[in-house]
DNA sequence: ACCTGAACACCGTTCAAGT
DNA sequence: ACCTGAACACCGTTCAAGT
C-alpha cells in the first residue's frame, strides 16, 4: 500500500526522493507560514499541487514527515555550526564558537529555525538526545584535557542544550533583542560555570 | 450561550465553579494518564461523566481549558518553592533555594509536572513569562544588593528557566538520576554563572 | 509504481431542545 | 442557568480505482 523504503527492501526511486523532498518543502513552508496547528496535510498537499492522501502514500504517518522536516534543517544548521567550531584552538573556545554559532544561525535563519520551534513546541519527534550526547562529548574532552572543573558532563550538557533550545523564541518574539550581546551572555555564562578556578579573569 | 464570566460581569456561581474544578481536575488524570495527544474532550468528559459539550459550555475553548489545568498546577508548585526559598538568608542562598525547590518538587509531584511538561511539549499556553519575570527580578536585586556581578538580569533568567524546564523530562526518563545531585550540579552551575569573582570558593 | 478522490473514524465546537 | 445529544466542519488515514 505504500513503500516502506530505505533501510527496508530497495533505494527509493528517483521519483519517491523527489515527490518526498517537494513535499518536505511544502511542509517547512506551510508551518513557517500557519503554524503547526493549522498545518494540516490538506493545507501541505494544495501547496504542493497534489491530494493529501498522496502524502499518506509517501510517509509512513505525520510523525514521519514531521520528523523529516525537523531532519532536515537540524542537519542544515549542525553543518554551519560544526563549520565555525572546527578551527577552534581550545575546548573553551569551542564552547564559546558552538554558543555563538547557535545564536547566529538563529538570528540568520529565521524561517526554519521558527518552523523547527513550532515542531518542537508542538510534540514534534525533535529528538534532542543526540545533540545532548555530543555536547557532554565536548564537555568530558575538556575535562579531559585539564580545561574544565570536575562536574556531570550529562547534567551541564542537558543544561546548556536546554539553554540553546530558549534562544530562538526570545530572538523573534523581541525586536530588540541583540544576537551579538545574547551569545556574549550565553557564552560567558557556561565560561564560569565550566572553567576551572582562579586561573585568570576576563570580561 | 456559555457564560462568559470572571472579570466580566457576574461572578461565577457555585455550581460554575464546582464543574470547572471538577472537568479541570478529569483533564489533569487523563493527561496524566493517556498524554496529551489523546486527551480528548470525549475522554475527559467520560472521565469526569458528563457530556462532552458541557465542556464547551464552561470553556470558552481548548485553549482555556487547557490554561487553567497549567495555571493550577503551576500555582501549587509556586507556592511550595516560594516557601522553600522564603527563610534564604542570602540572594545566593535563595536562588540555590529555588533551583533546589524545583528539582525536589519535579521529584515529588511526578503526575502533576508530567502533565504540565506534556501540556508545555504540545504547544499548551503555559505562558513562562512569569516565571522569567520573577526570576530575572531577583537576580537584579542580587545584583544591586552586591551579590552578584553584572549580566543581564532577562538573559540570565531565560537561561536559568529554560535549564529548569529540561529538569522533569531528564528526571522521569532516567531512572537512575539521582535529584539531589541534579540539584546540587544545577545550583552550582548558576552560583558560578552570577556571583562576583575571587569572593570564597566552595565544592 | 504512482496518484486520485471518496470513505472512514475521529476531533472541538455549535446549537436546538429539554429541565 | 445548566445540561444533553445530534449536527457540523475539520482532521489523518485507508483504500478501491485509475494510469
Amino acid at each position: 500500500m505504500r513503500p516502506e523504503n530505505e533501510s527496508d527492501d530497495q533505494p527509493r526511486s528517483f521519483i519517491e526522493r523527489a515527490r518526498r523532498a517537494q513535499i518536505v518543502r511544502a511542509a517547512v513552508e506551510t508551518i513557517a507560514e500557519v503554524g503547526f496547528a493549522k498545518a494540516s496535510f490538506a493545507r501541505i498537499a494544495a501547496r504542493a499541487g497534489i491530494s493529501a492522501g498522496l502524502i499518506s502514500y509517501h510517509f509512513a504517518g505525520k510523525d514521519e514527515l514531521i520528523g523529516q522536516v525537523a531532519a532536515d534543517i537540524k542537519e542544515a544548521m549542525d553543518r554551519a555550526i560544526g563549520e565555525r567550531a572546527a578551527g577552534a584552538g581550545s575546548y573553551l573556545a569551542a564552547l564559546r564558537a558552538v554558543i555563538g554559532g547557535f545564536v547566529h544561525y538563529c538570528a540568520e535563519h529565521r524561517a526554519e529555525m521558527y518552523a523547527l520551534r513550532e515542531i518542537a513546541a508542538n510534540g514534534g519527534p525533535v529528538e534532542q538526545d543526540d545533540a545532548v550526547g555530543q555536547l557532554a562529548g565536548m564537555l568530558r574532552d575538556g575535562q579531559e584535557h585539564g580545561e574544565f572543573r570536575e562536574f556531570s558532563p550529562r547534567l551541564m550538557a542537558l543544561t546548556l542544550n536546554a539553554a540553546l533550545e530558549a534562544v530562538p523564541r526570545e530572538l523573534y518574539s523581541r525586536a530588540d533583542t541583540d544576537a551579538a550581546a545574547y551569545a556574549d551572555e550565553l557564552a560567558s555564562t557556561f565560561e564560569r560555570a565550566v572553567r576551572r578556578e582562579g586561573l585568570r579573569r576576563r570580561g
